[in-house]
DNA sequence: AAGATGTACAACCGCGTGATG
DNA sequence: ACATCACGCGGTTGTACATCT
């Protein structure tokens, strides 16, 4: 047996609010704040349940929002880090303040999977050459499956830094570049070979390594394989 | 023109978790 | 230690609208 619902189903309005609610919602929450939200459909006079007003606040009427189409630098910060994240929404939705956990899930469910998989697609005909990044940098690793990948965009540079590091402490570390597709350091030189990039790859690297952010990315080598 | 199908997104549901008594 | 409560999260559903046949 599940845990008894919040509210009285017989009592409780459901289905789209209407902008009378939004109203009621919006004055009431400007005036008071939202304090404890079981509290607010009563004490604003909403005949919904608390659950359905704080979803509605945070989802749709809280400010600061923004709505409408997603920029190609939003879609590629979503990509990035549902690889290193997987679907945890609300962790990433933390990287863009002005979406919400449910605007994202919904995008990435709606559009960005077809698009990757269109992506991917044209990818396919490099696929007998190339190898994952987990493969790649676990040779000379006794033990490759507990170690973690770390990948780095300097401010300052157009590079990503690929660093392995397992409980062995021994680590693999490459400057990458993307406007050329190839690792500079020459230790790492074996890995040119080895990690052709993909179109995806491509789309993301050029516009997340020219951004200037700092992106400290760990991943365990299962998600590291999804994204490569 | 009308019904079928697809798409986008708002909203709901159930569960996990932390706070509190 | 345990029960209860409130909140937040992620998966899923419902539905309005668009497009296709």
């Amino acid at each position: 047996m599940g845990r008894p619902p919040c509210c009285d189903k017989m009592t409780v309005k459901k289905g789209p609010w209407t902008p009378e609610e939004d109203i009621i919602l919006v004055s009431y929450i400007q005036e008071r704040g939202p304090g404890n939200w079981r509290t607010v459909p009563s004490n604003a006079g909403l005949l919904r349940c608390s659950k359905s007003c704080r979803l509605r606040w945070t989802n749709y009427l809280r400010p600061g929002i923004k709505r409408g189409n997603f920029t190609e630098h939003e879609e590629k910060i979503i990509i990035h880090l549902q690889n290193l994240l997987g679907n945890r929404w609300a962790a990433i939705a933390s990287y863009l303040p002005e979406r919400t956990d449910n605007d994202i899930k919904n995008y990435w469910n709606t559009q960005l999977k077809k698009k990757l998989n269109k992506l991917q697609q044209g990818d396919d005909a490099n696929n007998q050459e190339r190898h994952s990044v987990s493969e790649s940098i676990s040779k000379g690793h006794s033990n490759p499956s507990e170690g973690t990948l770390s990948a780095t965009t300097p401010p300052e540079g157009n590079h990503y830094l690929f660093s392995f590091n397992s409980d062995e402490s021994d680590e693999a570390a490459a400057n990458f570049t993307p406007e050329n597709g190839a690792f500079k350091d020459e230790k790492q030189q074996d890995l040119n070979n080895q990690m052709p990039l993909t179109l995806l790859e491509k789309w993301l690297f050029d516009d997340v390594a020219t951004q200037g952010d700092e992106e400290i990315v760990d991943m365990s080598l299962g998600e590291t394989s999804r994204l490569f």
